[in-house]
DNA sequence: TTTCACAAATATGTATACAAAAATACATTT
DNA sequence: AAATGTATTTTTGTATACATATTTGTGAAA
């Protein structure tokens, strides 16, 4: 798809991950069209759909403000997350086959891998390896409506920069998480791979405060 | 608000709750241009909301479709309303204050009353007063985006018609947990206003199944 | 200087015109 | 008759022009 539409979402989305705007000034959509090279029509409708993603927040006749995220939308957000994602975890474990099953447990090989060799781009290989991951669980949960609501809070900018965080201790962790749940979902334990599951994203989250807010939380939510 | 935009987008989504477009069926834009009296362009933007809320699904170049719900579907929304609404139901169970508490137990009151009357308009009543005494619990659990994303479930189609199947019986059951879920909000106990409110939800659903799906689930995963 | 009012400028919201893609109808071929 | 290729029509996608709301800037009055 190369419309103009989905050019400008990509390319407004990365502006913000990049975080080329302050958090509460506003986007103006000519600026955008500009700078997108479409006309505001896209602009408008990109600007729409990244509300939705909560990149951004629409005020009637007032326009695109980038979203500001407070300390309790952080915390609420791992906290949907890790719920959702351990129902997608349980599900996963009554529903995977071999061959999804099979795709797990390589990724975990991969991981521990490239976790020892520590390059440059470990970071970027284990975030896509990661992202496989998690993907192959939302897709043998068989609920593609968990998994398009779980993706919202995912594809998000908080999230996106919290993984840039991990140490190569934290991925190891990470991935030791990985293996427990393709365990539990090899034996079909589906209240043992929410467990884990929520376990997994609150340990993630903990890197988030103690990367990005000041002073991290200091073991208040701290999990792992 | 009475921009055009708006105007579409509830008329677009009357026409689909009261069922005047089949499952399926492809959604003109200027026909429902025509139909809401504004130009394409707002019919375009109240299309793409709809879709966020399950109502149409959007193919590119193809346009809109009326989303239809497949049984699974019908399941898993339900799985995740319980899930998320209990989290809602914990957190106000930790947050909520006497003044919310207060409005919770008035609701509870009313409901009663209008439920012995069992006039015509019982059912409207009620559902207003159901809707309003969820409200409440959204607001006390602190989470303006667990609120968000739960409506994006709630306000759909399948979920209005359900709650107009309930019988005088359905109505006090509900309300009997509506009354067991404040003294567990009064007493503070988080963990058994979850676990109520997911009762609740799953009761709810299996009206559904019950009035709408051939045959309904006959057991399956009936709770109440 | 501060505040308010009002006009100019700017931004969003909507309508319309045009471009591109998909659906349809029809003729041609097998 | 069925299938395929092509022309026509219809629909969505995008750009642009206009309407309306908001913001900003200026100046007069307190």
């Amino acid at each position: 798809m190369s419309g103009a539409s989905e050019r400008a979402y990509e390319q407004i989305r990365t502006l913000l991950i990049q975080e080329q705007y302050a958090p509460g000034s506003r986007l103006s959509e000519s600026e955008l069209s500009q700078k997108c090279g479409v006309s505001r029509t896209p602009v408008r409708e990109a600007l729409r759909r990244l509300a939705l993603e909560y990149f951004v927040r629409i005020e009637p006749n007032r326009g695109a403000f980038v979203i500001d995220w407070s300390r309790e939308d952080i915390i609420d957000m791992f906290e949907m997350r890790s719920m959702m994602e351990g129902l997608a975890a349980r599900k996963a474990a009554e529903r995977a086959t071999p061959k999804q099953i099979l795709g797990l447990s390589k990724i975990v090989i991969d991981i521990e891998e490239i976790a020892n060799k520590a390059g440059n781009d470990m970071m970027s290989s284990f975030l896509s390896l990661n992202r496989e991951f998690h993907e192959i669980i939302f897709a043998a949960s068989g609920s593609p409506r968990l998994k398009e609501t779980i993706s919202r809070f995912v594809e998000q900018a908080v999230v996106v920069r919290t993984a840039a965080q991990f140490t190569p201790e934290d991925v190891m962790r990470s991935n030791q998480h990985h293996k427990e749940l393709v365990n539990a979902i090899k034996i079909k334990n589906g209240v043992l791979a929410e467990s884990i599951m929520r376990v997994h994203i609150l340990a993630a989250s903990s890197r988030y405060y103690d990367g990005y807010m000041p002073g991290g939380l200091k073991g208040e939510i701290k999990t792992g």
